[in-house]
DNA sequence: TTGCATACTTACTTACAAGTAAGTAATTTT
DNA sequence: AAAATTACTTACTTGTAAGTAAGTATGCAA
């Protein structure tokens, strides 16, 4: 049954978009999946081993999907990232990135690479789409295509965040005028 | 001797924004300070008693700071807010915006309430920073100025969680982009 | 000088998180 | 059919977090 272990995994991914990573326990899972404890750590031996598997899982995800779209003109490639976005605020949830680089410093090792290794791709993958983007006249933006990534991604990110804080509201003000901004439709 | 409690805020403070709000105890403040954890439950109840507390310190220092710029134009108070932004970053903190809303959640009422205040007014003062330096000619951006203020905030709140996980060249590669579409000099 | 408030300390309690050792039932391999 | 592997459970241990009750030293106030 390797399906407890992938049901673990995804509460785990859930608990840490919601709760953060500091903030949830062997129990949070234990209990509504119906199993003890130990049997988590028969999976995952730390919490950090688990940490890691959800940030893989979402990495190999995120290049499943994009490897679906190369073909697709960018101004689609970037809804997608947008609806990835919008699918996460629907379900009350932050990303990874947001959740877990508050906490940077008080994670393990292999978990800070894991975060960096994951961003690096989101970013990079952004960075790409924006600039062959521009290139075809389907974007229009000033400066570097990589610091475009990283604003369009720190806006993405933090209207997540701010969401929470301010009401749901917010992450249309935010991606509405990122769309407009960079002159990408509707 | 309020020195104590002063010390005790001001440390919270600085581990709220290093560790996060779930990843610091009373024993991270009672060491350095030389005191026992029974002193901090003295001053603060509770744990919560003390996050509030720190909230409320840093709203009035945004209150007070901000009060001292009314007189400035408008190009300089928003230079006032990047270097705020700036200092944590040389510190290597991030916002209490930053550090409290991934966590939001798990965080009691009181928590909750006051982050929310703290954030809606530095959207607010940014906003009216915008629009009225927009109408003197000192800032160029398009729609409205309180979604152009969301769009700063996260920026600028973002590039501090983002600098932690992608290394500090992060902050000024954003500051920077965001300076230039605002038309707001260097 | 007695009394009371302030600012603590000492010494706990309760709860829960992370992790482990040993055992077991069911399936798979040989 | 016996042995090993998988996927757990039972029953712990250890550590630490938050919080509390009772006591104490110091200063000030009546």
């Amino acid at each position: 049954m390797q399906d407890t272990k992938e049901r673990i995994v995804s509460l785990a991914d859930q608990l840490i978009k919601t709760r953060g990573y500091n903030a949830f326990s062997y129990k949070d899972i234990s209990d509504p999946l119906e199993i003890k404890n130990a049997a988590i750590h028969y999976h995952f031996p730390t919490k950090t081993d688990l940490g890691v598997a959800v940030i893989e899982v979402e990495l190999q995800h995120f290049i499943a999907s994009t490897g679906r779209l190369v073909t697709q003109p960018e101004d689609k490639q970037l809804k997608f990232l947008f609806e990835t976005f919008s699918k996460k605020h629907k379900e009350g949830l932050v990303c990874l990135m947001g959740s877990l680089s508050p906490d940077y410093e008080t994670l393990p090792e292999p978990l800070q690479e894991k975060i960096t290794d994951l961003s690096a791709a989101i970013l990079k993958w952004t960075g790409a789409c924006l600039e062959k983007g521009r290139e075809k006249g389907l974007f229009r933006f000033e400066g570097d295509a990589y610091d475009r990534a990283l604003l369009v991604i720190s806006n993405l990110l933090a209207s997540l965040l701010l969401s929470r804080v301010m009401g749901n509201k917010v992450f249309g003000r935010i991606t509405n005028q990122l769309l407009r901004d960079l002159g990408a439709g509707k």
